[in-house]
DNA sequence: GGGTCTCATTGACCCACATCAAGTTTCATG
DNA sequence: CATGAAACTTGATGTGGGTCAATGAGACCC
């Protein structure tokens, strides 16, 4: 999968029109920007688009670009040259990414969903975080998240039971999309995805989900719905975290 | 291990003279001021040393202190309520931790050798970061290739085996440590803590440093120098990565 | 120099999860 | 609505690394 270009449609110009209708306009770096800032911000950037399942730049090429993603779902991952492979994050709307003081991007970034971005030029986007110290404060609180999200992340995967992990991973894509316990919570990725984000098999995940469904734990309508009927019974199963 | 208060030594005043004399002065944060930034920046220091096995905060405390380590090394982890232990990171002379936007730090963090610290109130702290941009970015930087180790860490953590794990790590701190390939490294930590790094049991870890050992990958002297005959050897072994 | 404490190593056995192999469901497409 | 492919589930079996237990090796102290 992923292995065409991605589609990147380039907005001309009325970026500031788009600004006003993004769907991320209050969750990205943008949200910290006054009226003037956000001109020259939005004049720096074009807009992307990509259909699932399309790459958007690969682990090891030079890192001349950087996004935020206003639409859709993006996974980050790593690979060995065997072919396994760790995921490590999936984005939404308002996350940014590409952020590399090195040459090279550490990651690969392929969309799950049909995503829509803002794309800036890397130098441009410096240039920008020279003259706006409230995008560079941002950013700053971004990454240092961002870091105690990878920091759980290591915990789950070095120290964590399937189950655990399972519990662990449905916890947070629920608080991430802010249902209500009765609401249900909705995975976008496949089996594949969470396997390589937890660390397991497909089998694994499957098996897994079968089981807390037989538990009562959670209730799974087709294949990517859940509903959570009780989320401290999960967070038992989750040993917290 | 660690459970008594840690012992902080307040140098009153003369900070700038401890500046001059600082092993980490041109690793550390601090490297990127200019005389006037850093007479600043160490009047709102001061300094505090910790032995082997004290803690310097806990997870969960309010983070209202922020350091910057200058001799030594400490480890930052996290636990599960039954005790599982999962390290996240080994740091070093230059090192900056302590940050945190939210309220309570992310994670505990121990002395693993003898150690020197610079300290920070963290309000006095954000309030130079307003002031000096330089430090801003620098702590961005930081952050950055926090996440990329991270990141690595991940992939070591969900995909690899006892033996690739192993070989990485050694890899790594032979780079730290920037030794040539026939002075060895010195790992500093105990088997628990490799095993808790690693995300396997002691057992494994000594097990699996032996059969490296019977294979001529590496050489063991004592029970913490080791030698690296081959480092690309080690890097076949760990996959790459 | 012997005693003891901690840490590391080694061995025997076990189990959670991986692997291999069928099915089954879902969904796109004509 | 039939058809095929991809994704998911389930079952049978294997194994890498965990667990439990014993032994060894320093370090420190009297």
């Amino acid at each position: 999968m992923g292995q065409s270009d991605p589609v990147m449609t380039t907005v001309c110009c009325g970026a500031q029109v788009a600004c006003d209708q993004c769907d991320a306009r209050d969750l990205a770096v943008c949200a910290v920007l006054d009226e003037d800032e956000l001109r020259r911000f939005s004049a720096a950037a074009t807009t992307a688009r990509l259909e699932a399942g399309q790459t958007l730049f690969h682990e090891g090429e030079p890192a001349d670009e950087m996004f935020s993603l206003t639409e859709g779902m993006i996974k980050l991952y790593k690979l060995l040259q065997d072919g396994r492979r760790q995921i490590t994050g999936f984005l939404l709307a308002g996350d940014f990414l590409g952020l590399a003081f090195g040459r090279t991007y550490v990651y690969s970034a392929e969309a799950v969903t049909p995503v829509r971005l803002c794309r800036f030029r890397r130098a441009a986007f410096l240039r920008l975080l020279e003259e706006m110290p409230h995008l560079e404060r941002n950013l700053l609180g971004r990454a240092s998240s961002e870091l105690a999200a990878a920091q759980e992340q290591m915990l789950l995967l070095g120290r964590k039971t399937a189950r655990e992990r399972l519990a662990t991973f449905l916890l947070t894509i629920a608080e991430r999309q802010r249902r209500t316990d009765s609401e249900p919570v909705d995975l976008l990725m496949s089996r594949s995805d969470i396997a390589d984000y937890l660390g397991l098999t497909i089998e694994t995940v499957s098996r897994t989900l079968s089981t807390m469904r037989r538990l009562g734990a959670i209730a799974l309508d087709g294949t990517s719905r859940v509903y959570i009927p009780d989320r401290n019974a999960l967070r038992t199963i989750a040993g917290v975290g």
